[in-house]
DNA sequence: GTCTATACTTCGATAGAC
DNA sequence: GTCTATCGAAGTATAGAC
């Protein structure tokens, strides 16, 4: 993870390409495919450029995460602040890049021990934050938070749009759209009706 | 895939003692640890033998999928034959290595069209086999299945279990115990107590 | 900072002896 | 059916010239 090798840069034109190149990898093939030779070729440059940048290719997936936990802590954080959070929240969780980013980061986690504990931590924020928010909204909406805790409310609101995806990607879709009208009705039972346009 | 290379066999014994390390390794280590090298050491065989048995390495993991699915296949049929489906099915859900197995299953077919195809087609099938049940049973129960179709239950009851136990390998844990309380105490409300000792 | 060259490992897969 | 031997490709990583 940390050798005491060569050097490195801290910031770096080349070490961005590089991150884009991985991250854009990532994406369309998984992390499977974010070795330094494909990461190299897709950035157009020599393999052995990565690890003058990184350490490790461990450190190369750990730095694709924090960049884009960073951009997300922002988006998520404008989210819960918006006149309808729920709405807000429900859009973020139901684009399909944030979806293949997150399902892919679980996957390689789960190999991780570094990458893991980072992503926990970030979860939980980002968790703790929803809870927070949920605790108010649904209050001034008049729910019962006692039956339905607003904690349970973050996990649903995550984990529902997660689970569409997962299944999306492998062709599964019975009962999506019945399960996108049961929560789309009740967001606009709680916020009204969505900002722009919203998921079909 | 499937090249015309020399034979393999039909039944044989060596085949499962190799789809046992397969399975193994793909619980403890995911499936990207399922290589012909690693497989045939787990197994105390030699890796050419994986070749012999399996045209491709692929066709191995096909070949685990497939044994495990029709397990499964039996396991869940009888379940919707209990007298507590729904119990039935939330126990089964919750099981760790089930979990385990399916999400790497996922990931894996993401990245191999075959194995996706075929991970589908019994996806399809056993959400139609649940929903054919629970629209008898939440008639029976009184439940009004306009707003709640029994599809979007099917869903949610594979689904939760899903996301928590993802959520668990990465070691996120806030809101669990809430919706599990959240679900266990519908459970309860429709089918009386579990059977014999539930999860915690 | 980027290049060439290269060491070492592991991968999937096959040929052919026994 | 299982073995030895081996191929070529791809993986991570490092040393050193420029």
């Amino acid at each position: 993870m940390a050798s005491p090798r060569r050097i490195a840069a801290p910031d770096a034109r080349t070490r961005t390409v590089l991150l884009d190149a991985a991250e854009r990898l990532m994406l369309e093939e998984g992390w499977a495919a974010v070795t330094g030779r494909r990461v190299a070729e897709e950035a157009g440059l020599r393999s052995q450029l990565v690890h003058y940048y990184f350490h490790s290719m461990d450190d190369l997936l750990l730095a694709v995460f924090r960049r884009r936990a960073e951009q997300g802590f922002k988006g998520h954080a404008k989210a819960l602040q918006s006149p309808q959070p729920l709405w807000a929240l429900w859009r973020i969780f139901n684009d399909p890049p944030f979806s293949v980013f997150t399902m892919e980061l679980f996957a390689l986690a789960n190999h991780r021990a570094k990458l893991r504990a980072e992503l926990t931590l970030y979860a939980e924020r980002f968790r703790a934050a929803q809870t927070d928010t949920f605790a108010k909204v649904l209050k001034d909406y008049g729910v019962d938070t006692s039956r339905l805790p607003p904690v349970a409310v973050a996990f649903l609101m995550t984990g529902v749009p997660g689970m569409l995806f997962m299944e999306q990607a492998v062709g599964i879709s019975a009962g999506h759209a019945e399960i996108v009208t049961l929560v789309e009705h009740y967001l606009r039972e709680l916020e009204g009706d969505p900002p722009k346009g919203e998921r079909g």
